[in-house]
RNA sequence: GAUUCCUUAGCUCAGUUGGUUAGAGCAUCUCACUUUUAAUGAGAGGGUCCUGGGUUCGAGCCCCAGAGGGAUCACCA
């Protein structure tokens, strides 16, 4: 048995390099600030509760004003946050807070936070002590300056917390240009907190994501589903297609798989006798990355027993016109990507693969065999190989004339059955199953089926991925006895639908990259 | 995995044909300033030029190898 390596050889275990290395001197100016701090008998790090009663946005969405400039509908006014520009003029100082909402001006008067003979309140933790990314907390009232910013007139100030690494400094000047934008995307994405701190706007993608996420769960919530958890770490990585990421358990000494995905246990509580489940599921796949792929994702899947594909249809149409709103600018259907304006608002056209390729090639694939097939894809001067079966052919020659013209969310419907080994067959035409697959902006977003639930089918269809497992391929599926004995025990006519989030988020967001829509995408360990 | 580009101060970036002690703005430090807003004015400090080799009298710059990142392509969702 092979013996687990020691802690301190684990990459997230080992330091970070930058501890090794000398404290710039911005850093060294913070700590002893910090310990300045404490020699005034502050403490930098409070524990107590801070009792905010303002956010930053609320204030200057809101305020209205008499002949003074002071706010006639905002009292007293309490906010924390991060100190991230400071404007001193000697006995006075404007300085920007920002909390979760944005940021905010605040007018800082010597007298007036130090109204005694004692000075050293504003003259040195507010003038020396005090360093940009500083958390505070104000008291004061809200008033709109001689150029009519509105702003917090600080009474009191409370230290909250030190940054001790100087924070980049991003400044907008009146025109909206932005300087020495924290920008580099491997410092941005490994270093996320400080990224979302100092570029606050990406803050909204995730805020989209969230609202996208909490929009799809109450929607199948009101389906009457009932939201499920399965295991991630499995004995046998089903459900997909894909190279798993392998592990151990100890105890047990064996080998563990993180999922790949979840369809096969989704399945089985269907087997149990629930009529609709689903899951919010990170799956994690050990294949390439780039600006579409991380190796851990996150899909919605859901399962409802009594229905087919084209129920699953109209309810993912529903689904997304629903989230979308949530989302959308004004509760509207319309995202812009690009060039192209999307609208989610169904119904969607439905299209089946073979009439897609017929309407963007003019080439007919119905009943057409390999050697046919092979043909077709040398007049349109696709690129083939000799492995590739009926069913790879057919996926070629969608994938590269057809799919990209697929800018409006479109239903691509009854796919070959060699693709697709655990759906049903097609009630009616050979060859092709009830499956189809939702394309958005060029992408597929949902891929769903009326599920496979008989086991002799079912049985047959694993032993055809152990041939292809056979010649090599290494992500074909294994064959799971518990799934089949599940399935042996009876499964309800079933529809089940998978809708990668994170494609959707960028979709919805406008982004490129998953890295965008992921808090913190997989890099590799800082050197 | 392939191709290609990038890596210089805390941040954003210059850096000529290979040539003295590597520069700028912001940030930092010192001083002045009670309604500023990319605050301003005066002064100062701050560098593993990604790493390791090599060529050369001399390398941030040229060559080789490596690391990390970006983009494009292939596979996957």
């Amino acid at each position: 048995m092979q013996l687990a390596p020691l802690p301190t050889s684990l990459p997230y275990l080992r330091p970070l390099k930058t501890q090794y290395m000398e404290r710039s001197e911005q850093e060294l100016v913070r700590r002893e600030n910090l310990r300045r701090i404490r020699e005034m008998g502050i403490e930098p790090f409070p524990a107590a509760t801070f009792p905010v009663t303002h956010l930053a946005t609320d204030i200057l969405e809101q305020a209205e004003f008499d002949d003074e400039n002071k706010a006639t509908n905002f009292g007293e006014v309490t906010l924390a946050g991060r100190v991230m520009a400071v404007r001193v003029m000697g006995k006075a100082a404007f300085a920007g807070l920002q909390d979760s909402s944005g940021r905010i001006q605040i007018y800082v008067s010597r007298d007036d936070i130090a109204p005694g003979e004692d000075k050293a309140l504003y003259n040195d933790l507010f003038k020396k002590y005090l360093d940009l990314g500083d958390f505070i907390g104000i008291k004061g009232f809200v008033f709109r300056t001689r150029t009519g910013e509105v702003s917090v007139h600080v009474q009191e100030f409370t230290f909250l917390g030190k940054a001790l690494r100087p924070l980049p400094v991003v400044k907008t000047d009146e025109d909206g240009n932005t300087y020495d934008a924290f920008s580099d995307p491997e410092a941005r994405y490994r270093m996320r907190y400080v990224d979302l701190t100092v570029n606050p706007q990406y803050k909204e993608i995730f805020r989209k994501r969230s609202r996208l996420i909490t929009a799809m769960r109450s929607f199948l919530d009101d389906l009457g589903l009932m939201e499920v958890e399965t295991p991630i770490l499995q004995p046998i990585h089903g459900g997909a297609a894909a190279r798993p990421f392998a592990t151990h358990h100890n105890t047990l000494d064996v080998p563990m798989y993180l999922r790949i995905a979840n369809e096969l246990y989704l399945k089985r509580l269907i087997v149990a006798g629930f009529d609709g489940v689903y899951e919010f599921a990170k799956m994690f796949r050990n294949e390439g990355m780039d600006r579409t792929h991380n190796p851990e994702f996150t899909a919605v899947e859901f399962y409802v027993a009594y229905k087919d594909y084209n129920w699953m249809m109209d309810t993912c149409e529903a689904l997304l016109e629903h989230a979308v709103k949530s989302v959308g600018e004004n509760g509207s259907t319309r995202v812009t990507v690009g060039d192209n304006e999307i609208d989610f608002k169904g119904p969607y056209r439905r299209l089946t693969m073979a009439d897609a390729i017929m309407e963007y090639t003019g080439e007919d694939i119905n009943g057409a065999d390999e050697a046919e097939l092979r043909a077709i894809c040398q007049r349109l001067h696709i690129h083939v190989d000799k492995t590739m079966g009926r069913g790879k052919l057919i996926d070629e020659i969608f994938g590269e004339k057809v799919e990209g013209h697929l800018i409006q969310p479109t239903f691509i419907t009854d796919y070959p059955v060699e693709m697709s080994p655990l759906t049903k067959k097609h009630r009616s035409k050979e060859g092709l199953v009830e499956r189809f697959e939702l394309m958005v902006n060029g992408k597929e977003i949902a891929n769903a089926y009326s599920e496979l639930n008989d086991p002799i089918d079912q049985r047959e269809r694993f032993e055809e991925q152990l041939k292809l497992a056979d010649r090599g391929d290494d992500e074909s599926m294994p064959m799971d006895e518990d799934f089949l004995r599940a399935l042996e025990y009876g499964m309800p006519p079933t529809a089940g639908i998978g809708i990668g989030i994170d494609r959707l988020v960028m979709l919805l967001t406008g982004q490129k990259s998953i890295q965008e829509v992921l808090f913190f995408p997989q890099m590799k360990p800082e050197a």
